[in-house]
DNA sequence: GCACGATGTACTATAATATAGAACACAAAG
DNA sequence: CTTTGTGTTCTATATTATAGTACATCGTGC
């Protein structure tokens, strides 16, 4: 399961498949689990005693089964936790002047992964998946990031992308991918026009580290009936000023172009 | 950090301990973290690159530090799943109807660990932290959830709690905690009178598993100003009803006392 | 109700593996 | 320009994880 022809220690790597384990299932055995990775029985028993132990893993005293720890939660929710201060403030705001569901997310290789979202309280409204991931390509979060990215890398993951044509309206070349980008990194934002789902808008704006490295975006998402023109751009206006606003306090600093 | 005399496997304990640097670090370098928890440091060393290697850590490249992983966080949001999937579109109608911030959390032995929580748009709200965790007796999840123990289950736990007196209305001893939850018990939920923090009430009703053990509760929070009496039982009803749906969609069934 | 199969768990010898020491390259700091 | 500290690599040793065996427990189906 790890990569690299780096230093790997065995028994930590076949830990942390066990918790991958749990990603599809809710309860598992001691045998099923040993099973799954081609462990002996008694070898994955003294794994899940120390990931219990540790409560990474629970045991279900009625089934003798196991399942996920609290104690992974509350990991979980340290990661990234900065940024997430930082601008969850930001992402109420917005959902509190536009009433659409707005979005927080992290760029992960060629995908970008949902850290947070502020639901609005209408009845008809997009709602995304806490923890899940998306291909770049076919997000305005992530063409929000890519577009800001220095050539190098983003022609390296241009060059890794596997496109998939999820509506009549996805990007599913290179060519005009890029295209889309240059324009977009002009504007200071992006959008995702029925890209990924025909019905849906998203309208995103990158943030930077203090590296200046954009590593981040906010989105916000609505049904294409309350996405107008003017409405887009008035958003696209707030989201700019906001990441901007977020990225300084990252500590990042305007170039001077 | 492993508790029991159980078996633990040392390089996965300590691969363990290595993530819990992070919880109030956000960069560390190996030298610092090999100095944190006793180490040598090409032991840290190789115990760091295989959670690299997993993204449960992540490497600056700009500093050299490690940071916790976004599969750290991937993984966190698999955590107690049905619950949340099932309860979250109940905390969202609560707020919609009462424009009030509405937590979800589950038991951890003494405590309460808030997973989910949607807030109100209201500028004035109360605001608590998902991953967070607070002791049982001075909140109304926690009460909620000891209200309908079983008299051992109770006893345990109130036998190992310490009590600290947040304000002057925290119930600070075993009986008058006994007292109140047997009320809260009757009336089938509990409340956070100014227990916790002055100005602050909670309203909370316990969620069943299909062992007909409550595990987990739902609560509402306002300022005291806005949360008078009938809006406070009202609000109470409302609670009943949906954590009695989401327990039977958890499975439980209503026992004939 | 009994036997079968499968489970979670405990113990132990062996061999494979994690470990810590020494040493390196590199960067920052004095 | 040294000095101090870093992250990283290599290697020998002995500690440690491993898998085999064994047992108690549980539920199922004969």
């Amino acid at each position: 399961m790890a990569q690299e022809g780096n230093i790997v220690i065995q028994s930590v790597d076949r830990a942390i498949q066990i918790i991958r384990c749990f990603e599809d299932n809710e309860e598992l055995g001691v045998t099923e689990i040993s099973r799954m990775i081609g462990l002996h029985k008694s070898t994955a028993f003294g794994l899940i005693s120390t990931l219990e132990a540790n409560k990474l893993l629970e045991k279900n005293d009625n089934t003798g089964k196991y399942r996920l720890g609290l104690e992974l939660f509350r990991l979980g929710t340290k990661v990234n936790s900065t940024l997430r201060h930082i601008a969850v403030p930001y992402l109420e705001q917005l959902v509190r002047m536009y009433q659409e569901t707005v979005n927080l997310v992290v760029v992960d290789d060629l995908y970008v992964i949902y850290l947070e979202k502020v639901e609005s309280t209408r009845s008809m409204r997009i709602s995304t998946m806490v923890g899940g991931r998306l291909p770049m390509y076919c997000t305005a979060v992530g063409k929000a990031i890519m577009s800001n990215l220095h050539a190098g890398e983003l022609e390296s993951k241009l060059d890794r992308m596997e496109f998939i044509k999820h509506t009549d309206k996805t990007i599913c070349d290179k060519r005009s991918l890029m295209e889309s980008l240059e324009i977009d990194r002009r504007n200071g934002y992006s959008e995702d026009n029925e890209e990924l789902e025909i019905g849906l808008i998203c309208i995103a704006a990158p943030i930077y580290n203090h590296f200046n490295i954009p590593f981040a975006a906010i989105s916000l998402s609505g049904p294409t009936s309350r996405m107008n023109k003017s409405f887009r751009r008035e958003i696209a206006r707030t989201l700019i000023e906001y990441t901007q606003e977020i990225s300084m306090k990252l500590g990042y600093r305007k170039e001077v172009r």
